[in-house]
DNA sequence: TGATAAACTGAACAGTGTCAAGATTAGCTT
DNA sequence: AAGCTAATCTTGACACTGTTCAGTTTATCA
């Protein structure tokens, strides 16, 4: 009979459903609890049993936008076999999962939850863990001498390509999957020889 | 005497000064309109014969900003010889403008109002202008072989860099301006290599 | 001097996040 | 199985928000 309970269920869930859905079509601005909790079925004072405010559903899913793009760059990265491939093909998953989903990227880096990093030790923390362990086999090879300033330089390049991409003077490109892809590809070709750069 | 005129003379300027002054103190999310005209001295409704609404005075400050970060890069390109040093200065101020105003920097790529960069010609927009004549200048000399791509990769690779340091997991860095000088240094170093990566 | 337009006020409206008091029910304890 | 406790949800309220509109004040200029 499905007839709604008193008590919901698994609200939770279903509460970051919602918003992430308003998210993505109208932005992250036009997002408003009452209006997801009124989506879910419930009144405007349910969801402060489930969060303690309005950010804090914003950060439930940045953490899990932020598991999303680790998981499918990690994946892209297990997909390669040389150091170099590897590398490149991180940066590729990087900066599209940004151009496919743009709201959900933004979440992660939205500056209200930068804690989402800071809580963990760096070379635990989603993305630079990734990062980290293919710079080291870079270093390995000799292609790399600093480990630190080679994973920032290279996220720091696929990252800046990526908000360019969706929020800079590159938007244009950004529906144009094809020419994005050429660019990625000859940017992230690139980063091979920034790691390779000699000492001075 | 100075007895507050019924026609304040220059509301729109002060509604700027105010509304910046919200927003480096308290954050933009903190940014009220009705907050500002009070400070102003002013009703709530009148800022609306200035802006069309809140966003656009928003605006209005994202394409101040904007201005000061094209002025800055510029003056850091005259200032060296070498189109390699060019680079490299134009790299640092980008950065540092961004870790020392990271407000202001922001409000440039806030996704709202990206048509700041797309009502110009490539060739004429702020900050595009200056990096486009650095790299033309490394092209002459045999050091870049695709404008478009190192223009774009320079710009990515500082671009992120700036982001990571001010939203992103490099955010505890930021505080030590020495610790930033240092990182700044290095990886612009690489940015000259970017550009003088072989074609294939 | 007088008319037109610009600038500003004051009040109102719908919508927002958030909280407290009370109703409802799930789940454990005896 | 009964009852108690804590979790969950509702209802109603509060202060605040952006925005509009009718009316008031003043600058500007013919």
């Amino acid at each position: 009979m499905e007839k709604p309970a008193y008590h919901h269920g698994n609200l939770k869930q279903v509460l970051l459903e919602e918003a992430l859905k308003f998210i993505e079509t109208d932005g992250i601005k036009a997002l408003s609890l009452r209006k997801v909790a009124k989506q879910a079925g419930v009144s405007p004072g349910a969801p402060y049993h489930h969060f303690k405010n309005k950010d804090e559903l914003i950060a439930g899913l940045a953490v899990r936008s932020l598991e999303k793009l680790d998981a499918t760059s990690e994946a892209a990265a297990q997909g390669q076999i040389s150091p170099q491939e590897k590398l490149k093909a991180v940066g590729k998953a990087y900066i599209l999962y940004a151009v496919e989903n743009p709201e959900q990227f933004r979440l992660v880096f939205s500056s209200e939850q930068s804690g989402s990093f800071l809580s963990q030790p760096p070379n635990e923390a989603p993305l630079f863990r990734v990062l980290y362990k293919v710079i080291e086999e870079l270093e390995a090879i000799g292609l790399v001498s600093n480990v630190q300033v080679a994973a920032i330089t290279a996220w720091g390049l696929v990252h800046g390509v990526a908000t360019l991409l969706i929020d800079g003077p590159l938007q244009p490109m950004s529906t144009d999957l094809e020419q994005v892809n050429a660019l990625v590809e000859e940017v992230t070709s690139g980063l091979i020889y920034v790691q390779a750069a000699p000492k001075r």
